[in-house]
DNA sequence: GGGGCCATGTAATCGGTTACATGATTGA
DNA sequence: TCAATCATGTAACCGATTACATGGCCCC
């Protein structure tokens, strides 16, 4: 039910078709909530049931462009205000930690090395994201600089529990 | 296909009942990888068709233990030295980071606010299982202390984010 | 006898993923 | 004309969640 936010989200900007909404989603909001293009009609079709959004006109090619109703806008803000439930972990690669007796320490420190080492490039990645988007000044430009900062420390703090871990697997 | 795996890892140690799996999954694995009762059922039945385990005594009211097959030892190792692919972040609260726009800076500062109290509280509850199982000497809380590790790595991370991002709305 | 635990299962529903299907429009 | 892009949709499947259903056994 939260992609559906996400779509109001955009949509509170200005009225957009399916298509506008997965370019803009595909290179900003999916990297905190990834969707599929077929989840996002399906998505846009149940929210104008639903009376969130409306047709606001239609183009060529059977485009539809879709603009958020109050009952939509209300619907947005009330989440935004809402703080979401605290959800569990769910890694698989803490599950395997469990198991690092099954295998020979060479392969349990390899849990670990891969992990230290795609954290790595992960960092990388996100750094050139950083520079990328430090000119910009749009909303969601300055927002997703704080996004985007969880990111880094995220994968920093991943870094460095890796390399705990080895430390202690050693000892 | 990861409950499974975990369900190897346990029967990889000794032969179980499901009712038995469930209580030490509940007060271990579960933290990092949430599952249900009638999941653990459903799985084991199909573990049992693809023949990762088999039933090795029955006993009463229905009971069933299962015993780890040599494809289930086979499937187990190869799980544990295959790197999981990085998984995409999902967040609710990251999402809303975006839209931050959308509401009065009190409402926006309220978001942070919100997840740093309750990353504090988390933070106390972890502390605590540290002071739990510090004597325990066994295989699942030496490796489990590892995982927590992760979660604690994980709450101090979220707090110091909480905290940048109120300052950064402030200036 | 009865409460509490042991023990296993089914059904409905939901969100997400992958794959497939279709076709219009635009510009080189 | 033909490739690229625009544009929307359906179907099958999978894992997870919630709720419900059933009943046996043990000990006080």
């Amino acid at each position: 039910m939260t992609l559906r936010h996400a779509l109001l989200g955009l949509l509170d900007d200005e009225p957009a078709s399916g298509y506008d909404l997965m370019k803009v989603f595909n290179s900003s909001m999916a990297n905190v909530w990834p969707a599929t293009q077929s989840q996002v009609y399906t998505e846009l079709n149940k929210m104008s049931d639903a009376e969130l959004i409306t047709v606001s006109a239609e183009g060529a090619r059977g485009r539809k462009d879709y603009a958020i109703t109050d009952t939509g806008r209300t619907e947005l803000r009330d989440w935004m205000r809402t703080p979401p439930k605290p959800k569990a972990i769910r890694s698989d690669l803490l599950l395997r930690v469990f198991f690092l007796d099954v295998v020979s320490p060479a392969d349990a420190r390899a849990v670990f090395t891969a992990h230290r080492d795609s954290a790595i490039a992960q960092r990388k990645r996100l750094d050139e994201i950083v520079g990328q988007i430090a000119s910009n000044d749009d909303p969601i430009s300055t927002n997703g600089r704080i996004a985007l900062e969880f990111g880094l420390r995220k994968t920093d703090m991943e870094i460095g529990w890796a390399q705990w871990a080895l430390e202690r697997l050693d000892s």
